[in-house]
DNA sequence: CCGGCGATGGTCT
DNA sequence: GACCATCGCCGGC
């Protein structure tokens, strides 16, 4: 069965954010790589960080240089480096200029293992299961920082086939300790769970 | 399996 | 000069 390619429209990013987040689970991320191959991986984690009053989102400290395409129109990739080594690959969200988007926690592979496998060499069930981890198993950095995503010419998301045995847990985001306890507790982390069966 | 800790560089003060 | 939406290593159980 051939993974769906086609990419989402600007209307399925210009929606509140947490409804984008929870909707971005078993949607599928594909890049199509410089030598022409293809990888495509079904999204398992997200995270929504939801405008200027979410003291843990970008966003909520004012539009610099870093944080500038957050604050445009949806659609567009905002990828930026933490700690010095891992890139982080978000979505934008919303509207334009309202600071908002989803970080892609959690992937797994759909077409072209072998090729992130080699990408990022390490066992198996470490290859994409963290933000910092899934962008390197792609091949994604910043220089696809404000790219758009929904021309599908390179870096895009499209619906992933229906799986409707798998359901939608939610709980606190991860490593926002600096954020005021409302949104530190606040459940805007998504990611899909097999079934209790 | 789990917790502590250091790496590392861009951004902002 | 501090902070940071992480990760892998190491040691202890």
């Amino acid at each position: 069965m051939r993974p769906l390619t086609k990419p989402l429209p600007r209307d399925f990013y210009a929606r509140p954010t947490i409804e984008v987040a929870r909707d971005l689970l078993g949607c599928h991320l594909c890049h199509r790589l410089p030598d022409g191959e293809l990888l495509v991986a079904r999204i398992t984690e997200t995270e929504a960080y939801d405008g200027p009053s979410d003291s843990a989102c970008h966003g909520a400290k004012g539009r610099t240089a870093r944080t500038d395409v957050l604050f445009g129109p949806p659609g567009h990739a905002y990828i930026y480096l933490i700690y010095g080594m891992y890139e982080l690959f978000n979505v934008v969200t919303d509207r334009d200029n309202y600071p908002a988007g989803v970080l892609i926690r959690g992937i797994e592979p759909v077409l072209g293992e072998a090729r992130m496998c080699q990408l990022r060499p390490v066992p198996r069930r470490n290859l994409c299961n963290g933000p910092g981890k899934l962008t390197r198993a792609m091949n994604i950095d910043r220089r696809y920082h404000g790219l758009d995503l929904t021309t599908g010419d390179t870096l895009w998301l499209s619906e992933g086939a229906s799986d409707e045995n798998y359901r939608i847990e939610s709980g606190p985001r991860i490593g926002i300790d600096y954020a005021d306890e409302i949104h530190r507790l606040a459940p805007w982390r998504f990611w899909l769970a097999p079934p209790p069966n």
